[in-house]
DNA sequence: TTGTAAGCGTTATCAC
DNA sequence: GTGATAACGCTTACAA
């Protein structure tokens, strides 16, 4: 590897100028930046971030860690987040947690020991406390789920209002016996919408029945409606509270559940060319990811600055 | 931050000897092991990993670039290469490409300043030969696009013949008068697969014609699409030869070009569940992300050893 | 078994 | 304007 040493061998100066020059720094004769230039092409020189990064403590990074990065709603947040940290000269790390909210603060943590320079998160798991600790040394912003058992900044879409507004949808078009879907209660947005669901419930003066709330792994979310429906053939329509298990459970419709009516918490590709049609609150995790981000690299940059810790971004039901 | 000295200094002994804890190494008594411990647990002592790798020159992170990280495709790629390099103890950095390819050898290098350990690229321009300098100093595996201008491990999918076995079928059908939608021919896939629709045209006996090529921005590719369909009445189906132009296009199969027939190189989200349906070449992104992260590993773990530079899976025609 | 010294590549400080 | 020196936190010789 070529180093600055070599460099400056070559162009008979010290690494310190070579440094300089390379830092456009102006305390440089012309003529000396000239030759120095020359060594460093010639040399096919290299800076190394490494050892630059190592100086002031900190890699030009910026961790974003999501449920999982082949969901289409993560994968678009982290891209939006990397779009923005590359206007800040970071990269951007990405880990997924999986489906068990126990190893969440494994993963976590072996990404922070990195010396990564933020965090952007959406935890899987019930209690981000672990995270205290970390605080201050990096910054760290939640996404589309509100941090539980820590303070940090975080952004979220409005929850129990978007289910409620579904919900709702649901009842004008005559329903009254709703089933609701949703993933682990360990998941803050699912007991939000699951709120938002009872709250529209009681708005229209109907009893909760538990029998109708189908909570857990989105890859089961199929058979466990498909069941209710054979048990409790009075259930016209359902709530599905995130995306992922819409897109599990839609062919039922389009089958067995043919005339059931469905509406989606979370927008999903190819969504909108889908027959029959599924209404869903549209949540933009582009605009998620790029707010989160922006707000990393605010605090990053002017840490003693105070900022609102929380930010619920509006949701619209779509397709309705 | 807590530093190793700091944690000597507690427990009364040298930084190496708390190095030697750390890395558990025998030589040290069960004694001065526990004193050790305890001070590293009462100080909340975390390694910098970044003093850590850059003594060895090498960060414990394995590069990503595709075109886009929110297409589903590369999204799925992505996170098989995170859960492989996960069991081998690295992170994964990524980096989306974007629309133009005169921008990919800049971004590539800013990965690749970072000393990364290793790169897995799905590229979009014409030609990596920008590459070839930095294979002395790190791994590179080409993903989805093989190489052009320099020599690396690739995986691809056989795209010529899956073209071919995707307009085989619609010729099948009946279809003969068929039009091709592809990506810009500066990525070497959407050349290999039109010589795909190529060759199978001349199987038929059908001669290619150019008006019935369509190439470019997969968000004009309805467009460009539909003005065809204006103009040429006699086009009764349509090879999309990559899966986010088939996303694009879709709607317009419900709508104004409802009746024509559509085949695509590549699956997508909720495929299965569209109406008209879709046939697809499948590609297994998952798999592709799987493989190419195991060679990058085991290129790094035994740099001696000698592997196959060119691997082609296989591909299938689903929902046909 | 434990400690000392040196160095990884870069940059800040402070001379010159 | 330029250079010597030290330092970042850790680990690998090599000593003790």
């Amino acid at each position: 590897m070529v180093t600055m040493r070599d460099v400056a061998h070559v162009a008979g100066v010290s690494p310190k100028t070579v440094s300089r020059v390379f830092r456009d720094d102006p305390h440089v004769l012309p003529e000396t930046r000239e030759r120095v230039a020359r060594a460093m092409s010639e040399l096919h020189y290299t800076p190394n971030m490494l050892a630059r990064t190592f100086r002031d403590g900190r890699l030009a990074m910026a961790a974003v860690a999501v449920p999982d990065l082949a969901d289409p709603f993560f994968a678009s947040l982290a891209r939006a987040v990397e779009r923005v940290a590359h206007t800040e000269d970071h990269g951007v790390v990405v880990a997924s947690l999986g489906d068990d909210p126990a190893d969440e603060e494994a993963l976590v943590a072996a990404m922070l020991q990195r010396q990564l320079s933020g965090l952007i998160i959406a935890p899987i798991s019930r209690d981000q406390g672990y995270l205290t600790p970390w605080l201050t040394s990096l910054p760290v912003v939640f996404v589309d789920r509100e941090p539980v058992g820590v303070r940090a900044d975080y952004f979220i879409e409005d929850d129990e209002r978007g289910a409620r507004t579904a919900v709702d949808h649901l009842f004008s078009q005559g329903h009254r016996r709703i089933a609701v879907l949703g993933d682990s209660t360990d998941v803050v947005t699912t007991r939000h919408r699951l709120a938002g669901y009872r709250s529209a419930l009681a708005d229209h003066g109907v009893e909760v029945d538990d029998d109708l709330v189908l909570l857990g792994d989105p890859r089961q979310a199929r058979a466990r409606l498909h069941a209710l429906a054979e048990r409790d053939p009075d259930v016209t329509a359902v709530f599905s509270s995130n995306s992922r298990t819409t897109q599990e459970v839609f062919p039922a419709f389009q089958s067995e559940l043919a005339g059931l009516a469905l509406v989606s918490f979370g927008d999903f590709p190819m969504a909108a060319a889908l027959q029959p049609v599924v209404p869903v609150v549209d949540q933009d995790p582009e605009r998620l990811g790029t707010v989160a981000a922006q707000r990393l690299f605010a605090r990053l940059n002017s840490p003693r600055s105070r900022f609102k810790v929380r930010n619920v971004l509006d949701v619209h039901l779509i397709r309705a």
